[in-house]
RNA sequence: GAUCUGUUAGCUCAGUUGGUUUAGAGCGCUUGCUUGACAGGCAAGAGGUCAACAGUUCAAAUCUGUUACAGAUCACCA
């Protein structure tokens, strides 16, 4: 066979994953084995693959795909989000390309435009995940707004609304300016801005005089009268003001009660309210009250009864309220008053500030807070369920601290506000009429069903269906992806259908910690109302991807590799190989390219193994002894069946560990573990055993039972490279058409004898003393070395000692050994004869710094085993472990003094 | 500001209910190798008083407290 001495990911990517597709191996239908599903949080219908998605799938593409090979009915979902505003924007942008206004289009029109870009552009991510080798049942794809997924939002609107759980009411909202539109609370991202702090003078009222003004008053005087000063961040909306608030017990300002003050250049006699919600710390402890653009305000004003001036347009501009400066944007604004107010002596100072202000997280808009009409959906009930079944372990968190997190938000939670002012999205299913000039709503599934519950309520105040006026609002895309584990599965619109019996519950979730709230918190809400049910069992939280200097990535700082790109240069397996080794559940991964490529040398590194196995002469003849006269050790039929049994052993043993990594999702240590068990012990070690001598044969059985270890190797990797195991696992041994890796079982730990393990650990220390040896003595590896061994040293494994450290005999010797170079594996000593001179002062500097350390440890182990309450107080094992160490250092104490003896 | 989580080798991290030969791994580093699978490789090696201090204990990287530093979440005062 020959077969290139490079591995090439990309020859094999495609031909492997399509054969997947084509013979239907990702595809799963309920049937009488145990269903083991994932739903992927949907990626966004505008996005593209970034390194987040990367580790997100590739993480769950593990846990899939070994679930398979357990013997479950692996189903893993994919889809996408609608994402509301994003898609909006996009379709706008599309629009205006074409020249259109959405403001010229009816509601009808633009879904038709919006429905035409997501078949175009949208979901791009999801034939990008193929690259990464996801085993997703392609079949099931679903996307938030397709028939089945609307219906159950809208549904579950209306069961939510009937229950009273959801209301609409006028409230201050965080509104975004840009995508025109409310968002919740967990939509803005509150980021440090160097601002001003503007410090602005109040003069006080006509009429209003006040003598005898001592240096600690906070009123001030010049030649235009007596006034305050109040600082602002948003001179701007001091056209707003409708009051000034000072501390109810602040001294400066106790003459003040009950006077006005003029809102400076605005003219406006605004009230002065005493209130403890001012800090007297602030600023100069006088605060300006705008109520309709603050929410602290808003909540002054309702207090006191103060007029609310809404200054702003939904777009950010002022409105007419904003005198000169109507029409102007918020920002642009805000400069030319206060170039007006300097102009007009109204400013005292104007200092630098540090605050946080709120962005959208969708448009990075400064949040305008905003009064306005909205759906909101109670929270208070459902929280607290959601709650109880994170407490209790029902669902577990992986790391466990983010169940800290989880809590904190449940406990302090607000109503969700769930409208959105937008077209794109499932649109609230309320209907509107009036009744003697009252506006009256039902909430129905259909508008024939709102038109019947109108008649029920006010017979004939509806002539028709078509007469009623639906809510123009739609609901927050995460409305309906919080039912994503149920709607999958139809389960809202069927609650008894055989596919969410079977699927449901899903077993794990993985997602980054940065949307707990957005999504885990409420997908268990939703599980409990709707199924009574938790919607998984774990959730996985993946850590941020980070570059290597720490720093989030990010399309503006640039530093996001492209991850196809990285495909393309390290090959799937890599790539993921990188990804996951870096990953320990919930840590940032400092992202490094050079660990992918340590993921593509492993790869060649397994298919240079497949090179070499494939590459041996079989013989069926028994006559297979080492012509070699290494006497008695030279039985080449012995030593394979010896290496054999110790492979086997190796990696019953290393499963074991894997398997419960695994449980606890500790999935880049059982990634490390497999990776050192294929390079180290297999090609390292086991093939080195087994080797034939040049041009020789391999025998039949030692071949045959390479094959077999070298096939389950491959099944162990597969759920982390699934490629190029899959390639290997073909070129291993011929297979039927269809056959395919991904679904044979996963090999389970057997029952392995921890003494042979132990003996081969010291057979290898043996060797790496003979080879260190001849490294450090400048003795070429190939001259034939003899070894004495005096002290304990299992003979089993000569024969490979022998083979890899290239020794002639190995004899046991009761004595040392003079005129030798030497060294010790615990207790045992080894000497080896040499035909070069001995460097005496070389080898007894050796010596003593071996003597200095084992005499270090004696003086500490006998520290304890000196102190009576160890002896009497540790357990019985502890103590005899103790003594044992005492007796083993004593021996090799002695050994190292008889051998720096014999040297002196 | 409140709460939480970290701090172990040059870097990134393990260390599983305190005891297993005075701490482990990967990468990186050093030395030597055209070794008939692989230089995307092979062999050998160096490297840490487990952030600091105090305490509990026969025994502490592991438990407790304080401090320092870092990160996360939430809340924010205009």
């Amino acid at each position: 066979m020959s077969l290139d001495s490079r591995f090439d990911p990309s020859t094999v990517e495609e031909k492997w994953y399509s054969y997947w597709v084509e013979k239907k191996l990702f595809h799963s239908e309920p049937d009488n084995r145990k269903a083991y599903t994932v739903v992927i949080p949907p990626p966004n219908v505008t996005g593209v693959l970034h390194m987040g998605h990367m580790l997100n799938n590739t993480i769950q593409d593990v846990l899939v795909r070994r679930a398979r090979m357990l013997g479950f009915n692996a189903c893993w979902v994919p889809g996408t989000d609608h994402a509301s505003i994003a898609t909006e924007a996009k379709v706008v942008n599309m629009l205006k390309e074409r020249g259109i206004d959405k403001r010229d289009l009816t509601r009808d029109e633009f879904m038709k435009y919006a429905w035409e870009w997501k078949e175009e552009h949208g979901g791009i991510i999801l034939k990008q995940l193929r690259r990464l080798g996801a085993s997703c049942d392609w079949d099931r794809t679903a996307f938030t707004m397709d028939d089945i997924r609307y219906e159950s939002v809208i549904r579950v609107f209306v069961d939510l609304y009937n229950k009273g759980l959801i209301y609409r009411g006028v409230r201050m909202v965080n509104w975004d300016p840009k995508a025109l539109t409310a968002v919740s609370d967990e939509e803005v991202i509150y980021k440090e801005s160097h601002g001003k702090l503007y410090y602005l003078r109040y003069y006080l009222s006509d009429g209003s005089d006040l003598s005898d003004l001592s240096e600690q008053s906070g009123i001030k005087q010049d030649e235009k009268g007596q006034y305050i000063v109040v600082a602002t961040t948003r001179p701007e909306t001091i056209l707003g003001d409708t009051a000034v608030c000072v501390h109810p017990e602040d001294p400066r300002y106790a003459a003040l009660k009950g006077m006005s003050v003029v809102v400076p250049g605005v003219g406006r006699n605004v009230k002065i309210i005493m209130d403890e919600y001012v800090d007297r710390e602030f600023g100069t402890g006088a605060l300006k009250i705008t109520p309709a653009h603050d929410i602290n305000d808003y909540n002054l004003g309702m207090k006191y009864g103060l007029e609310s001036i809404d200054i702003f347009n939904d777009n950010g501009t002022l409105n007419d309220k904003g005198m000169q400066y109507a029409g102007m944007d918020r920002f642009a604004c805000r400069k030319a008053i206060m170039k007006d107010l300097e102009e007009a002596g109204l400013v005292e100072k104007v200092e630098d500030y540090t605050n946080k202000v709120g962005h959208s997280e969708r448009t990075d808009a400064v949040i305008e807070p905003k009064l306005s009409a909205q759906w909101f959906l109670r929270m208070t009930d459902l929280a607290k369920k959601a709650l109880e079944v994170v407490e209790d372990d029902t669902i577990q968190f992986h790391p466990a601290k983010f169940k800290n997190t989880y809590r904190h938000w449940l406990e302090n939670i607000k109503d969700w506000c769930i409208s959105r002012q937008l077209w794109w999205g499932h649109r609230i299913p309320a209907y509107y009429y009036e009744v003697d000039g009252k506006t009256e709503v039902v909430v129905a599934t259909s508008r024939e069903e709102a038109f019947r519950l109108a008649c029920e309520k006010h017979p004939g105040a509806v002539a028709n269906a078509e007469a009623l006026r639906q809510d123009e609002d739609a609901l927050d895309t995460w409305f309906s992806s919080w039912l994503w584990p149920i709607s999958l599965f139809d389960g809202i619109r069927y609650p008894d259908n055989e596919e969410i019996k079977y699927y449901y519950p899903t077993d794990t979730l993985i997602t980054a910690p940065d949307i707990i709230f957005f999504w885990v918190a409420r997908m268990i809400m939703a599980g409990e109302e709707f199924r009574h049910e938790v919607p998984f069992h774990h959730v996985y939280f993946t850590g941020i991807v980070r570059d290597k200097l720490g720093r989030k990535m990010s399309k503006s700082l640039g530093n996001s590799p492209d991850p196809i790109g990285l495909i393309d240069k390290y090959g799937a397996d890599g790539v993921r190989m990188g990804m996951l080794l870096t990953a320990p559940a919930g840590n940032d991964i400092p992202f490094d390219e050079s660990i992918c490529e340590q993921g593509r040398n492993f790869s060649n590194k397994i298919w240079n193994a497949l090179r070499l196995v494939k590459g041996w002469a079989v013989s069926d003849g028994s006559d297979q002894s080492d012509k070699s006269d290494r006497s008695d050790q030279s039985d080449t039929i012995y030593n394979n069946n010896i290496s054999v049994q110790w492979m086997e052993m190796r990696m019953a043993q290393v499963l074991e560990e894997i398997e419960h990594d695994f449980d606890e999702f500790r999935l880049s240590e059982a990634l490390m573990k497999s990776y050192k068990l294929v390079w180290d012990d297999f090609c390292s070690w086991y093939l080195e055993m087994i080797k034939p001598a040049y041009g020789t044969p391999i025998d039949r059985e030692t071949y045959e039972a390479t094959l077999g270890i070298f096939d389950r190797l491959m099944r162990m990797l597969h759920p982390f490279m699934p490629f190029v195991t899959e390639e290997i696992w073909h070129a291993l041994a011929e297979h039927p058409e269809g056959a395919s890796i991904m679904v044979q079982h996963m090999p389970h730990s057997v029952f392995y004898d921890q003494r042979m393990l132990d003996d081969f650990e010291m057979t290898r220390e043996i060797i790496a003393g003979v080879r260190n040896l001849r490294n450090s003595k400048g003795l070429s590896p190939k001259e034939v070395l003899d070894l004495y061994i005096k002290g304990n040293c299992p003979a089993m494994f000569n024969g490979i000692i022998c083979k890899l450290g290239n020794v002639g005999k190995i004899e046991s010797v009761s004595d040392k050994v003079e005129g030798t170079l030497s060294f010790m594996v615990g207790t045992t000593e080894c000497f080896v004869p040499v035909s070069l001179n001995i460097d005496k002062e070389a080898e007894l500097k050796k010596l003593n710094d071996e003597l200095k350390y084992a005499e270090g440890f004696l003086a500490s182990v006998m520290k304890k085993l000196g102190n009576e309450k160890f002896v009497n107080g540790a357990p019985e094992k502890v103590v005899a472990v103790e003594r044992q160490k005492k007796a083993d250092a004593e021996s090799k104490i002695a050994a190292l003094k008889a051998q720096i003896e014999a040297l002196g």
